[in-house]
RNA sequence: CGGGAAGUAGCGCAGCCUGGUAGCGCACUUGCUUUGGGAGCAAGGGGCCGGAGGUUCAAAUCCUCUCUUCCCGACCA
């Protein structure tokens, strides 16, 4: 098929982040707004975000977690209790200092200073852990596990649709536990349940593991992330959750009175995913044709696209398409697009959104109550099976369809990654040319990681899951047991 | 925030050097034709040329400032 026409007007091959804007502009997803470094979501994009927030919603509440809200605006003085917390946040901290506006030779100037800035919230931890520490008194007001779905903003220097914008839409859980071992197992639960969506509801591979010391979060004990790779083989850090230790209790004083009658501080942890999430879809399943879409993230499993000729026939068309969407909506989210347009334009659209199965049904399906679907997944691949066959086998088709998007993804993840990089060197050498992830050794020195920074290449996590065997560290070349990933990095 | 490039109709671009009433392709509207693979022909609609100042009789075009986007760095989810 190395012939046919793609749907986009430029390949990941020529060049990967055009390709990249062309996907997203292509499925609609989202847009640049007016204001720098933000976007807006579109209807398309949004629908993705509001599947991935069911999803992961539904299971952080079976889990035990309530959602509520905080304020967008913290006042300043509140990041002076923690340091490390203000030192990496500081730089890109949007601040409200005004709070009226004043008409002057025709423009509007900002005129009543605020006694105290507000600090629009990069991230919850103080706030939040400033309400908790009224919340709890007692061990029985433990544990406190909550979640607020919100946005924050990070007045970031150089931006990108979904991937890193000033504003972004995440979901952040902060919770507060009796116990370092109780805190550490539910940063250690979240990361596994992250892991789940990111492998298992997106299908895409990942690798869990732990940040090192240097990378962890402004004021964390221990930091995980769940690393992915994108097709141009850069890793992209889906989603992180921390072990805060007493820091953030320390910094709110979350007290409470234990089971000894003594005060303690509490353990708190947060942890976050956000609208990222659907820049690693695209840069994982997406291919020159568009989007791809795992079913479960999916707007719409099917689209059925009626092929109209302005016959006396059409109404009977428009009807068996309905009688498809009645046949299959049990088991799948299906959309009927009546809209005026070329049936060929629409096609192409939907290929471009992503949609696993397309179908056109004119006449000739009309005739024998059959379905022509495109199968987005397996390029364009067409096939005409009965309705009958079709009602069948839809859930089969859908899993299908998420099975080649995995398998697609584990085996560029398996010919991308490499185990074989020993020395410095050839490291280096290496990322000369290509972007790949290293499995190497690592002394856990803090010694010659600048090393790294000179190829622009950093230490992605040091994986969950380990060899165990010896070997020599890629930086110091010391005896060194410990692997981790190594690849540059979105 | 440093270095580079670019902003002209919804999108992609030409025009700028050498100032003189704003163009092309796609998309959009209408009509006719076509019709199972991203249609053809014809007629239309849509822009004070990113914004502000300056030079000039006259600025998309020259000058200054500014905003935004893209690429390469540094920073980051």
């Amino acid at each position: 098929m190395a012939d046919r026409k793609h749907a986009l007007p430029v390949s990941r091959k020529e060049d990967f982040s055009a390709w990249y804007q062309a996907v997203t502009a292509g499925a609609d997803l989202a847009e640049n707004a007016c204001v720098r470094g933000c976007m807006v979501i579109k209807p398309y994009g949004f629908a993705i975000w509001e599947r991935m927030q069911a999803i992961m919603d539904a299971k952080f509440k079976e889990l035990g977690h309530c959602n509520c809200y905080f304020p967008l605006l913290i006042p300043v003085d509140l990041f002076e209790r923690e340091a490390d917390h203000v030192a990496g946040f500081a730089k890109e901290m949007a601040i409200v200092t005004h709070h009226r506006l004043e008409q002057r030779d025709g423009k509007l100037i900002p005129a009543s200073p605020l006694e105290t800035p507000l600090a629009i919230r990069p991230t919850s931890e103080l706030i939040i852990g400033e309400s908790m520490s009224r919340w709890i008194k007692s061990y029985r007001d433990l544990p406190v596990l909550i979640n607020q779905w919100c946005n924050v903003m990070r007045w970031e220097m150089r931006t990108r649709l979904f991937l890193r914008t000033s504003e972004f839409l995440w979901q952040e859980g902060h919770t507060a536990h009796e116990t370092e071992e109780e805190a550490r197992k539910e940063a250690r639960t979240m990361h596994d349940v992250y892991y789940w969506f990111v492998h298992d509801i997106l299908k895409i591979s990942c690798i869990p593991g732990k940040k090192p010391d240097h990378d962890r979060f402004a004021g964390a004990v221990d930091t995980f992330s769940i690393e992915a790779m994108m097709q141009d083989g850069k890793a992209l850090q889906a989603a992180t959750s921390h072990y805060l230790g007493q820091n953030f209790a320390r910094a709110m004083n979350i007290q409470f009175q234990g089971r000894d009658d003594k005060l303690h501080l509490a353990h708190t942890t947060s942890w976050g995913s956000t609208t990222r999430l659907i820049g690693g879809l695209i840069m994982v399943h997406s291919d020159d044709d568009g989007l791809n879409l795992p079913s479960e993230v999916a707007p719409y499993h099917v689209v059925i696209i009626p092929l109209l000729k302005g016959s006396d026939r059409d109404d009977d068309i428009v009807s068996f398409c309905h009688s498809i969407k009645r046949a299959i909506e049990k088991s799948a989210r299906v959309f009927i697009d009546l809209k005026e347009a070329e049936a060929q334009n629409k096609k192409w659209d939907y290929v471009r959104k992503g949609v696993p199965l397309i179908c056109e049904i004119g006449l000739r399906e009309l005739e024998d109550q059959s379905v022509s679907i495109i199968k987005r997944a397996s390029n364009l691949e067409k096939l005409r099976i009965p309705l009958n066959k079709f009602e069948e086998q839809i859930e089969d088709m859908l899993i299908e369809h998420d099975k080649i998007l995995q398998q697609k993804n584990e085996e560029y993840f398996r010919e991308n990654t490499r185990d074989d990089i020993k020395t410095y060197s050839e490291l280096k050498e290496l990322f000369e040319t290509e972007n790949k992830f290293v499995i190497a050794k690592w002394s856990g020195s803090q010694e010659n990681v600048n090393l790294l920074d000179e190829i622009g290449i950093t230490i992605r996590c040091i994986p969950r899951q380990q060899s165990n065997a010896k070997g020599k560290c890629i930086l110091t070349n010391e005896d060194a047991d410990m692997d981790v990933i190594l690849a540059k990095s979105y």
